[in-house]
DNA sequence: TTGTACGCGTTATCAG
DNA sequence: CTGATAACGCGTACAA
């Protein structure tokens, strides 16, 4: 179906190729310099605002390089400077709305700055995570937006950015052993409440839905569940789900068709939620009648589920601009992270239908 | 709060910095030479697996860059091949299931073919495209997948890429001057599907709700949609929304209070279904009962909003898989597109409640 | 089969 | 204030 036309290989050049072929001339600083009859060297510091440079050769130059439409060559200043006015996100997935809440926010401040944005998407994968770090190393990118595979527990490849002096900030998704500035939400504490919202509406026995024992925001938000399960006398019951849709209905399900004294569901992450939902429906289990839900989760239509769901909503577009705002200002400064911090935004909870009281 | 070292700027250095300071050397082809003792152009040619190379020092120098976690640098192989192994995604918004998804397509391909994925997001704003392009043009990148803002009615800015033989592919929000492959849905075919569907379920005056008018998408649904109003010989009614969901609520809030008649709503883009619900919500309209509701979507969870949505599902992953591919046969044959083709992914009609006959 | 030498477009260090 | 010149790391025509 797809017609490509094969410079090389094919014997006939199409004439609207030909037209093509004679592309114009990359417009280069040597070419202004001509132009102008100037030396390379002074249009290069016209161009990047040097303080000794006449106001006239400066405006001349300018002038020029907008007329022909001059765009700097980032390979060339890259190589030269060491600098690629590129940084790097590095998230397991896109298909997730704090994810792609972040990525905007993330984009927004890089685009303030100049800065280009490469992404890399783990799927959660620690090899894949290992391999993308690596190709990162030599100066591809000047600083690193990185939220951790639930698989990683070993980060030793993640510490090789502070040989290579180059700023990483961690957001969501952390991780413990690497020095540097974190932004993360008050997880423990969203966890403490929404287990405590749960019993508040009559939960006796509420089950935690967990991702990986890995991950940095599963432990906080299960240590917030235990600590409320052990304020309020409740048992603890502690669901291993997966990476796997399928699989975790299939767990969701084993768990409601075998305990019916399961009055409430506390999923760590929207798609867990989501999982919950399904389940229910096949199962012909009413919610919130017989079970309750809650979750983490930055749904835009949490409100329109049926039942809405009460969820504990994480500032994931904030989240994303300031963990970029904090890797430019290192950028700006010249610097790297050196010391472990961790800035949290608070969550908010939004009761709805999903947990209402019988 | 923030904590940051700065270098330069702080008078006492911990300890831990003057560690990072002494930073090992970037491992570079020269410096596999020199421990081999072998000249530059060797090892680079056995690294880029020339035949021109002894199987003997090919391994050895092979096994010297596998050791000393050799990365080549792309700014240095960029700038001397013209080639950046890079390509560029060029989007209106990422907080939509549809671009997501595409995305995540996009990012295995590129994956598969060791390339990096640069991510733009214009918010459908012409302006902010044009500049995006412009700094694209120099040699950036290898290749483009885009789709173009709703705002962008003048492409000249996007011919731009042939001059430079710059591949580019279109998807989804294609532009119908520029020469190249484009991947799209069946967007007429399907605006008349759901048009019938509504029809056949009773509605009697179904509103069409358009995001723009520049929108190629936009302009299939709609057409499909007029045609089949005319068929069926139903009046037509087309609703002009904009980019601000709040703007649209009112839009539609207006319309569903200024004429009762209509009993059905055909939404050209996900976020226009969700706007309607949140309307009927607030105006306490039943759907099904009073207004029928489908839209265009990749909402995961269509099928749990209350009622569930009646979607046209589009192929975004697909789509945005087969554009990649696409585009690295271009790639990997040095050729760019010149003319224009479009690949046609179909969607699916998903029938839920929002449709249900009362 | 291997080595030498040049250049990609910039920036930075010298002189003038 | 401006100009020549050397690097940055790599690929490749040419020579050996």
């Amino acid at each position: 179906m797809s017609i490509i036309v094969e410079f090389f290989f094919t014997e006939t050049f199409p004439f609207d190729i030909l037209y093509y072929c004679c592309d114009m001339p990359q417009i280069t600083i040597k070419e202004l310099a001509a132009r102008l009859n100037l030396s390379i060297s002074t249009v290069s510091r016209a161009l990047s605002d040097s303080h000794e440079i006449s106001k006239a050769t400066r405006d001349k130059v300018r002038a020029l390089a907008q007329e022909l439409n001059y765009i700097p060559n980032l390979y060339a200043s890259g190589l030269r400077s060491q600098k690629s006015k590129t940084i790097a996100v590095i998230i397991p997935e896109i298909l997730n709305n704090f994810f792609a809440l972040a990525i905007d926010g993330i984009e927004e401040i890089a685009q303030q700055n100049g800065y280009h944005v490469l992404i890399y998407l783990t799927h959660d994968d620690h090899i894949k995570e290992a391999a993308m770090v690596q190709h990162l190393l030599n100066g591809r990118v000047d600083g690193i937006l990185m939220s951790v595979a639930a698989e990683t527990k070993d980060t030793s490849h993640i510490a090789e950015f502070a040989n290579m002096q180059i700023p990483v900030v961690f957001f969501d998704r952390i991780c413990d052993d690497f020095k540097t500035i974190k932004f993360v939400t008050d997880d423990e504490h969203c966890g403490f409440i929404a287990t405590k919202h749960l019993a508040e509406r009559g939960c006796k026995n509420i089950a935690y839905l967990s991702l990986s024992k890995n991950l940095s925001i599963d432990q906080k938000r299960m240590d917030g569940y235990l600590d409320a399960c052990k304020n309020l006398q409740l048992k603890t019951n502690i669901i291993a789900c997966t990476q796997k849709d399928i699989e975790n209905e299939q767990i969701i399900s084993n768990l409601l068709k075998t305990d019916k004294s399961i009055d409430g569901i506390f999923a760590s992450v929207e798609k867990l939620a989501i999982s919950t939902y399904e389940v229910c429906n096949r199962l012909h289990i009413n919610i919130p009648g017989q079970l309750k839900i809650i979750s983490f989760s930055n749904l835009r239509i949490a409100s329109l589920l049926k039942p809405s769901l009460t969820t504990i909503n994480q500032p994931a577009f904030e989240i994303g601009k300031q963990a970029a705002v904090a890797l430019f200002r290192a950028l700006k400064n010249n610097t790297i992270f050196t010391q472990s911090e961790e800035i949290v935004v608070p969550s908010t909870l939004i009761i709805r239908d999903s947990t209402a009281a019988k």
